[in-house]
DNA sequence: GCCCTGACGTGAA
DNA sequence: ATTCACGCCAGGG
């Protein structure tokens, strides 16, 4: 019996599943979503899907960024802007619609290990340059 | 069936 | 940093 009320084919529930997992705080590429979900080289299998995927939609699509850490939306596009908003409310801060993945990434372990957290703040930070 | 178009990725020039 | 060519796959014309 193939009622057909949910039409979701595996794959994208898996993709779904995938995207859903990434914690917050961190972000993670197209690619690296489609491997995760055992669907290595469909990277735009994932970015068709959150396409059509509404806004409103309870998944944290924000979080999927492309490999480089840029942000797949059109620049200045509502989308984009939105991205960035609910990523900045995270913690996650993109600086000409790009994030650092090094730091963001859902996997950094590398990087974990070479940033080693600083744990006393320095009295010398720069501060942030006036516009960009 | 062919061609083009995508919230993509990677390697080469 | 940019641009191109391909690879990949689902849809649409």
């Amino acid at each position: 019996m193939k009622s057909a009320q949910t039409d979701i084919p595996p794959a994208h529930a898996d993709i779904f599943r995938t995207i859903a997992a990434i914690p917050p705080g961190r972000v993670a590429g197209y690619g690296e979503i489609a491997a995760r979900a055992g669907l290595p080289g469909r990277a735009r299998l994932v970015g068709k899907l959150l396409g059509e995927t509404p806004p409103g939609a309870d998944l944290p699509w924000y979080r999927v960024l492309r490999s480089d850490g840029r942000i797949a939306l059109p620049p200045g596009s509502r989308g984009f802007r939105e991205q960035v908003r609910r990523l900045a409310a995270e913690g996650v801060l993109a600086h000409n619609g790009r994030v650092d993945m090094t730091r963001y990434g859902w996997e950094r372990n590398l990087d974990d290990l070479l940033w080693a957290p600083p744990v006393a703040a320095p009295s010398v930070r720069k501060r942030s340059r006036p516009t960009r």
